[in-house]
RNA sequence: GCCGGGGUAGCUCAGCGUGGAAGAGCGGCGGGCUGUUAACCCGUUGGUCGCAGGUUCGAGUCCUGCCCCCGGCGCCA
């Protein structure tokens, strides 16, 4: 005699059969209730369960090609633990994005959010996997901060007792103090943009998946990228078949994500997109639209290596050999997914950095702990960081990064949950 | 911030052009049915037509203002 616990996803009434499919933690499954193997009272439960109604069965497994994962659940007794109200506000129908906001404590519930919450721990747990084996360690950065680094217009600000601040833009900067103590650091942690973006791969707070490490060039930190990206496709190809398949994403797919990653240079990405009759010029800005043309044909991953510095960050090195060119490399998801990760070599020359700094508007003063790292020991290093969102987002197939979270914060979006 | 689309039953939507008794499917509820898997069949329930004004004998429909949602741009991870 075994026992299933979940909740009533379905249930269908055929006279003396019923069959109930069993929502919980490993999924679905098909429970068959027949009058002869109940009791009276117990099968008066049955014919009064409604939908998520939270139930405990007794019974026992039997192998059946009719059910829909080859086997079910032949039940022998019912307990109910909770008569779900009815109707349920979710319906088996499609919903609109409106409704799945304002419902989504319950939407949480649907086999494909369960799916794509089981993808998104794995990615969790294979990020820290990486790092850990490679000699990282992790920190614990502020939330709450004094300083904008990712330009002023984006911020929230809070009031800190009776002090101004903010919410983090990023952790880069506090992952920069650490360098000097542990070299290679890495962390995990919500950022927030006050953008007010009507897009589907914008989030206003996101988790993001930062490292960090001294001596470490643009070379390197292709690798380290293309390594930690491999890893995470490897290991939720491994593990999430079940969740992968429901979501219409081929685990070979993900297999087929190995380093190398192709390199273009900003130069030649202008070049491509002019072949591809974009209007555009050395100098411009690469935008949404053309890094979807730029994905849209590759199945891997793609790194976009330089940048004009003047729409850079403060703390982007110049490359050596191209003035005017940030020392910057941008990870875009395949697919026509799009920047993923940004990243690059942080300007470590304190004039040049303080120049950079007012050049932003921005008045060092605010910095001068920053600043302080390029006066005791500066050491060349390099970065990067990763929305893990975008990375649910783009592996889970999904059309909008909101689905990639269970609690999306978004410009413009009603009801909070 | 800009451009476009929308808000009608618990859910998904039709109705609006040309003003005249608020509809369908699903869900819920009741009944039937021994293998369904979006079960099926019969019956039934269900409305602040986003909000506030206006025009009109009469407004879901026309006009004005506001609120909210969706798609996209810019910005970005």
């Amino acid at each position: 005699m075994e026992t299933i616990r979940g909740w009533v996803l379905k249930k269908r009434e055929h006279g003396n059969i019923i069959f109930i499919d069993l929502r919980n933690r490993d999924g679905v499954t098909q429970c068959v209730i027949r009058r002869e193997n109940v009791s009276n009272e117990d099968w008066s439960k049955a014919e009064e369960l409604t939908q998520e109604s939270s139930i405990i069965l007794r019974g026992g497994w039997r192998l059946e090609d009719r059910a829909p994962r080859g086997r079910e659940f032949v039940v022998n007794g019912i307990e109910i633990v909770h008569l779900a109200e009815t109707p349920y506000p979710l319906g088996k129908k499609e919903h609109s994005p409106e409704t799945l906001m304002e419902k989504r404590h319950l939407a949480v519930r649907g086999q494909r959010y369960q799916a794509i919450f089981r993808v998104r721990s794995e990615i969790l747990r294979a990020s820290r996997e990486y790092f850990i084996n490679n000699g990282y360690v992790e920190v614990s950065p502020p939330i709450i901060v004094t300083t904008a680094c990712e330009g002023g217009a984006t911020l929230f600000k809070i009031d800190y007792f009776d002090i101004p601040a903010y919410l983090t833009q990023s952790s880069q900067l506090y992952l920069e103090i650490m360098i000097f103590t542990y070299e290679k650091v890495w962390c995990l942690a919500p950022s927030f943009r006050a953008e007010k973006s009507r897009t589907r791969r914008h989030l206003a707070e996101f988790w993001h998946l930062e490292a960090e490490a001294a001596w470490m060039n643009l070379d390197e930190l292709m690798k380290l990228e293309e390594e930690l990206v491999s890893h995470i496709c490897r290991s939720v190809a491994e593990k999430c078949q079940y969740e992968l398949k429901l979501l219409n994403r081929n685990p070979e797919e993900l297999l087929e994500i190995e380093p190398p990653f192709k390199r273009i240079s900003y130069e030649e990405a202008i070049m491509e997109l002019k072949r591809e009759g974009v209007n555009i010029e050395i100098g411009d800005e690469i935008g949404g639209d053309e890094e979807y043309i730029l994905t849209k044909k590759h199945n891997k991953p793609i790194f976009l290596v330089g940048y004009p510095l003047k729409y850079k960050p403060f703390y982007v090195k110049e490359l050596k050999d191209k003035s005017g060119m940030g020392a910057t490399v941008d990870l875009l998801a395949p697919e026509g997914y799009g920047e993923m990760a940004t990243g690059g070599e942080r300007e470590d020359n304190i004039e040049k950095l303080i120049e950079r700094i007012r050049g932003e508007g921005f008045d060092p003063e605010n910095y001068d702990w920053y600043i302080d790292l390029r006066r005791y020991g500066s050491v060349p290093h390099a970065g990067f960081g990763m929305g893990i969102d975008r990375l649910t987002w783009w592996i889970c197939k999904l059309d909008h990064i909101r689905d990639a979270t269970p609690f999306p914060r978004l410009y413009r979006t009603g009801k909070m949950i």
